[in-house]
DNA sequence: ACATCTTTTTTCGAGCACTAAAATTATTGC
DNA sequence: GCAATAATTTTAGTGCTCGAAAAAAGATGT
């Protein structure tokens, strides 16, 4: 049964999840603000405020608004998330790093540490060792949390297995085959969630504009790696339930470049930065993939390209071409009404882009509806944070707080 | 705002639809085994069903139940739709032919009629009009049918614009720019509806197997054409809001074998029949696509490579490769539990699956996950059919009927 | 023929969440 | 202080679901 039935219970459910979910997307609001927000009625904001202020989820601010903004009347008191009402640690785990993050209810970094990775870490110190060591220091100096925190989310490269508890192919060494989530979950006895990426990104894009809330969306990464994270009207879409595509593992030219996942011809083989590094250098495009490429090197590559050295601008020619014809490629599955450059590789795409269209307009769809309008954006590291935090409180919101019970009301006091 | 407030008015609307929705896919039912179906109390199905009943869209089934089947207590007496609660006009728009069907609410065969088309068809006469005199037709033999007619739906190869008004593109001559849809909606007073065939495909393969119903499936029609249908977790996914994907006219080969749309290397220009075709007989890549290749010819060219004749095997072998190569990319984005070739190509499966097969053990999803299960499905017509009905008659279950006001519940007849 | 058993279906009363409209509250402006 | 204005809360009423119990409709046994 892929509904199920409807009563009051689903019903306070759904609105106290919009309702939670307006404060969440728009700030501290006014009851009335709210009402108008989410369409109910000033009567019904009322009521699951009330719920919500006793369970300690919200609290009203005391903001000294500035005079100007006075109006006439009765002024708003506005409400917010109760920063203390829940933690999450969010892990964001990358090829040469860890950073565990401590958010509150309300979106505030509490506490961060960070930890150099090297490919030896998970062999020395098992994953879920690894990271629940992290953890239990992090909420040691966090007296606060101890109680509240309500669950772990990780953001990882690879492939998830299907109940998302571990890891099935990874591009950092030690990581695929351990079902990490589910033992850091017994041991902590928290909720553990995995997040690629790449899904990430494009959750993290969805809170950074208005606009693309409920928009159709693929936002490409490009750096290290090439990930896409696809929504569809709000809806995150992928393989699998939580999301996520292999768009960096998508074929581009069978039997191709030698890509880091050990398959040839990957997109990631010809874009990411290992693979234009290989193709600027005339090296062969069947040797093994440079392990690491630092920032400066990728950025001196753009610098000869923009230069016009031949070598340099065929190679990102290359890498256009490869990202144009998998964009071309998805396109005949889905629409999105934005498609996004993030990562290092955003600074690349105008060097990209004549290839990129040339690709796409050599498609039917692009033929028919149009060149889809492909923007670049620089920040890499905020959208992915930003789409882990934003996510997991969410996933707070609906999941446990709008699930809460009712206050149950007492007819007027007996007498 | 994507989600909108929940009522007691939507409780109800989502529940009937439960209910009908459970009436449409497993036939009719005793109230006792709806209520296991849905998860509704026994209370609430014979609360609703007293409204569906009073307002004439179900009714009791006097069924002589075999004498073995008899149990021991208060037989059940089943509830069906009542036929003549609404009709459904269905088009089926082919290269060749059109077929129009009238179906009653219980998704039974009224009166159907079916003409030729050729391409000169729609530049004689409007394609709104020749599809307007039809249904007029259609509704003077039936009578019965006049006040209940909900919707018109047609099935339609080609490129839907945005509000499925008509088509930005179509292999059929004189209905591209045509927006024939609105025309008939306005000229009719109906409801008009555009399916993609593709999509269609989709649908009326998840009414086929109940295992299906709830599952993520591909289904790639080979044929004329080459169209893909997808559905996720249940839910239609596609480009557009109506969910049809362009995966015919995926890029295969950059700069490829010329296809019917115009453009180079798409999938289709390989595995289509007149792609097979092309190939088979060595004729030039770049040569214009046969207009129309004619089933016992198609037949004889999977006779001949079936025979070994290396000329036709070859050519099965590109068509194999270009739909692995399609489906590998399309697996890079999702992940279907299910890939099903329909349609004449279906026949040839055998001769393709080596290269299809190929193709995928190439990509790092099918290394990481494993192989999918391909499975092929001889018949083309009916699942278009069963689609285009199954979807319409849903439409007007979920759409139409399930919105109906309550009957109000006079509080026991006033003394 | 009649009482008993079994299963389906309906009835009844309670609970809950929503809404509209009225009442209340907190400020500003004069 | 009093009117005007706008935000919030209270009140009364409606519609939906559910659990429990009652009613209904045959089948079975003596």
């Amino acid at each position: 049964m892929a509904r199920s039935v409807s009563d009051s219970d689903s019903v306070r459910r759904h609105n106290r999840g919009l309702l939670l979910g307006a404060l969440r997307a728009n700030g501290p609001q006014s009851r009335t603000a709210l009402a108008g927000l989410t369409g109910l009625s000033h009567a019904s904001v009322t009521a699951i405020m009330q719920d919500l202020l006793a369970q300690n989820l919200v609290e009203e601010l005391v903001e000294p608004r500035s005079d100007d903004a006075r109006g006439r009347g009765r002024p708003a008191t506005l409400v917010g998330f109760a920063r203390q009402a829940a933690y999450v640690a969010l892990f964001e785990i990358d090829v040469n790093k860890a950073r565990l993050s401590l958010i509150d209810y309300a979106g505030v970094l509490v506490d961060r540490t960070e930890s150099e990775i090297s490919p030896s870490t998970f062999r020395e110190t098992p994953p879920h060792q690894f990271l629940g060591q992290k953890l239990d220091h992090m909420i040691a100096r966090n007296a606060k949390a101890k109680g509240a925190l309500r669950r772990v989310a990780i953001s990882i490269q690879g492939i998830l297995d299907r109940d998302g508890s571990g890891l099935q192919w990874s591009p950092l060494t030690g990581l695929a085959g351990m079902p990490f989530a589910s033992d850091l979950a017994e041991s902590s006895g928290l909720p553990v969630t995995l997040h690629k990426r790449g899904r990430l990104l494009a959750e993290g894009t969805r809170w950074l504009d208005p606009d693309l809330q409920d928009a159709s969306v693929a936002t490409v990464f490009v750096g290290s790696t090439v990930a896409m994270g696809l929504s569809l009207h709000g809806q995150i879409m992928g393989r699998g339930d939580d999301g996520a595509t292999e768009f960096g593992h998508m074929n581009h030219t069978p039997g191709g470049a030698l890509c880091r996942c050990g398959m040839r011809g990957c997109i990631e083989a010809y874009a990411a930065d290992y693979g234009v590094l290989r193709a600027a250098y005339s090296v062969p495009e069947t040797a093994a993939p440079a392990p690491a490429v630092p920032a400066q090197q990728y950025e001196s590559l753009i610098q000869r390209a923009e230069a016009g050295d031949r070598n340099f601008t065929h190679a990102f020619n290359l890498a256009g071409r490869a990202i144009g014809y998998g964009l071309s490629r998805m396109l005949a599955m889905f629409d999105p009404s934005h498609i996004l450059i993030v990562g290092p590789g955003a600074r690349a795409l105008n060097l990209m882009r004549p290839e990129i269209e040339a690709a796409l307009s050599s498609s039917l769809v692009c033929k028919i509806n149009g060149m889809p309008s492909i923007t670049g954006h620089m920040d890499e590291k905020e959208p992915v944070f930003r789409g882990l935090m934003m996510k997991t409180l969410s996933d707070v919101d609906q999941t446990d707080f709008a699930a809460l019970p009712a206050i149950p009301t007492q007819k007027r006091a007996a007498g």
